[in-house]
DNA sequence: GCCAACGTTGGC
DNA sequence: GCCAACGTTGGC
């Protein structure tokens, strides 16, 4: 099984990459995914092992830094719980309509590498992140674009 | 705060 | 099955 490439956007607001840290183990549930392409690849796609960029969205959105995928897709419980803003009364326990991933904590870069940035960085230009209009909130990534990403977010300081 | 791009909903 | 209206995302 080849491994994969893969970037996760949150609102630092919502869910930060502190949070991930912090957690038990540095491993955490993805819920809230309400978008059924990102939902496919969490579902079917995102193997234990693959690689993943930890992306804030918002007021200064930039790659933060690296996470691993400990747990491969599974009903998200949160969209059967009325208790939750992400509640969605389509999907049950005998029939989820929502998935998730276990992720895990792996890195942080020393500096949040900023989208402006990345629109810079030569490698990057079919990023699917820059493209415009792009919101899909899970994104493949190629594992050049990965690796370059991941290069100049080491090599911020 | 604005607004473009996108996904979803619902009337027909 | 089309498409207008609406809500959301997310960069600027």
């Amino acid at each position: 099984m080849k491994k994969k490439y893969w970037l996760m956007k949150s609102e630092p607001g919502e869910y930060s990459i502190q949070d991930l840290k912090e957690s038990e183990g540095g491993i955490d549930y993805w819920d809230g995914v309400r978008n059924y392409q990102a939902r496919n690849f969490m579902r079917d796609d995102m193997k234990i092992g693959d690689r993943v960029l930890f992306y804030h969205s918002g007021k200064r959105p930039a790659v933060v830094g690296t996470a691993k995928v400990v747990a491969t897709g599974y009903p998200d419980h949160t969209a059967w719980d009325p208790q939750s803003n992400h509640f969605d009364k389509r999907s049950t326990p005998e029939n989820p309509v929502w998935f998730m991933v276990d992720i895990q904590f792996e890195s942080e870069f020393s500096r949040p590498l900023p989208l402006k940035e990345l629109r810079q960085i030569s490698g990057l230009e079919n990023m699917m992140l820059l493209r415009k209009g792009m919101r899909l909130s899970i994104q493949p990534v190629t594992r050049k674009e990965f690796d370059i990403v991941v290069k100049a977010g080491k090599g911020k300081s």
